[in-house]
DNA sequence: ACCTTATTGATAATAGATATCATTATGAAG
DNA sequence: CTTCATAATGATATCTATTATCAATAAGGT
């Protein structure tokens, strides 16, 4: 594993991941740790996440759709939904063979598969209710 | 479905996509329309791409990893691999129960799932070969 | 205490895509 | 054919999420 040293910043932000309730973003972590550490930099947020990441300690969900990536306190290969309407990351509890997917190919000559990742789509609850006009703007997920 | 109007730039951009041989990024296609009609802007490109895909004539794989989305002359539910290096889309062959998933829920009260997308990871051909210090800057994908 | 270098904070830069807006042109109606 | 409302265009500005840059700081082994 590569080389770190211990900063106040980095552990701020693993636990910043772990305590908060679902799956933020690097915006979201940023906000926590800012109340309490006023002067660490978005750039530092995005570079520990990154790194805490990278070494096994905390779980990634890339971007789609364009949307932010979030980041999970779980570590484990579990599957995600993405509210298409906000970007909003959830748990979706399916069970699959992920053996068989293990196994595909590729269609093209030379490209080699190595993981792969099932994503939902759908309408997160304060997105659906503002479809439909319930005035839900106060929602707070 | 919403109105629309024939101009000869939407049709170039659906003959673009159609002729295209495999996956074209947005820019792919504004680079194959400007050899023939040099005025399009990139804009419009967008915009057309958009419209045809809102409209069923063309298929779109979202954008992962950061990467720009790529669109597709199939219109039919397949699923796709993204190279982590370039973000280059290929099909896969892969048969699987999708009712399993279209009966997923999601862990959060409020969330409703509407569609899900199987995204593989790799590394194509040309990145794989890169990597293994083939020297095959001049391979065209 | 010293010194190497990982890390930081501030900021600029990047990529992909959308928003804006004055101008153009489509196509239905007269 | 003209007329005309408005969809679409081209040029450009703007946006969002993220990474790159770089001088200054600080971690932690010696």
């Amino acid at each position: 594993m590569k080389d770190r040293r211990n900063t106040m910043q980095r552990e701020l932000t693993y636990e910043a991941v772990f305590s908060y309730p679902g799956h933020p973003s690097a915006d979201d972590v940023y906000r926590v740790i800012s109340s309490r550490y006023s002067t660490i930099s978005k750039a530092t947020v995005y570079r520990n996440l990154n790194s805490l990441y990278e070494d096994g300690r905390i779980g990634k969900v890339p971007s789609v759709f364009g949307y932010e990536a979030h980041y999970d306190h779980r570590t484990d290969h579990h599957c995600h939904a993405v509210c298409i309407k906000c970007g909003k990351v959830v748990d979706v509890d399916v069970q699959y063979d992920k053996d068989l997917f293990d196994n595909a190919v590729s269609m093209e000559e030379g490209f080699s598969l190595s993981s792969h990742d099932l994503i939902f789509e759908g309408t997160c609850r304060n997105c659906g209710n503002k479809e439909k006009g319930y005035g839900t703007e106060g929602i707070k997920d």
